[in-house]
DNA sequence: TTTCAAAATTGTAATCATTACAAAAATATG
DNA sequence: CATATTTTTGTAATGATTACAATTTTGAAA
């Protein structure tokens, strides 16, 4: 259980009105990091937040993903997932049971692009395959 | 100008029947190399080959991929653009002008992945930011 | 060449994530 | 409290992708 204070202090260090559903929004993606669609924040925060609309999560994550406050991953074909872990590190998705893991990625483990004069503002490392729980079913 | 007839030989042996539609998609992939969307590749062809269906277009596509010889890039929050360059090499995505720039990437440059057990069969290195005629250009 | 089964293509309708937008509600400020 | 501003909601629109049945094309056998 993550200290409510804390959020909305970090919320408002990054600009963003802590108001009592991006909160909410916020804390969802903190505590479980499950890398969720808007779909699933929703559902599962209707339970607590009665009236939440569906468009207020789609509100709240462009404003999140706006402010930095939370990154949208386009790993899947055809809908966004959203990470409240803002830092490097990376992201292998299973396609027999389309798990998505972390796995850790120091800025310096990242290969040395010379972009010149390009800036770079988000780095997304994706592998996809089978994750070793599939393999060892034998799925494949 | 590439040869029809090697396009048609590589599609063969990798298992996909060199159907003069398929050949004309692998070759607009090829010739253009511009990481494009269903909708350009159908709108562009419509003009070469008459009642093209936009649904050929996806199921060329997915066979494509499915059998390795094309790849589908989720850069984009909305649509998937492809990519006939199977070898790796990462991709930058501006922001600004929405340009989307290959760069290479060796497989050694990459990290390694520290995740035992697991099997990887795709790697995806994005990329955003502005791209350097945006900058000095002044937009940002 | 003719025949015919299998594979591919087409057009249309459905699906589903996301966005647009205007009305209603909540919030902040004096 | 009064009121301007911001947020939320509900519904409708958008747009990419998929489902699917009917039609056409293909390729091999006869
Ligand atoms: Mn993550
Ligand atoms: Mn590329
Ligand atoms: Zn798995
Ligand atoms: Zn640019």
């Amino acid at each position: 259980m993550i200290d409510d204070a804390k959020i909305k202090s970090f919320l408002g260090q990054n600009g963003i009105s802590p108001l009592p559903k991006r909160v909410k929004i916020m804390q969802y993606l903190i505590e479980k990091h499950n890398h969720p669609t808007v779909d699933m924040i929703y559902s599962e925060l209707l339970h607590e937040i009665p009236g939440l609309s569906k468009t207020t999560v789609y509100n709240t994550l462009k404003l999140f993903t706006s402010k930095r406050v939370a990154v949208a991953l386009n790993i899947e074909d055809n809908e966004i997932r959203y990470d409240a872990d803002t830092a490097i590190h990376g992201h292998f998705k299973c396609r027999v049971c389309d798990g998505l893991f972390d796995f850790s990625l120091t800025q310096d483990q990242l290969p040395d692009i010379p972009m010149q004069g390009f800036s770079v503002d988000e780095y997304h490392y994706y592998l996809k395959g089978v994750c070793s729980s599939c393999r060892e079913k034998g799925l494949e």
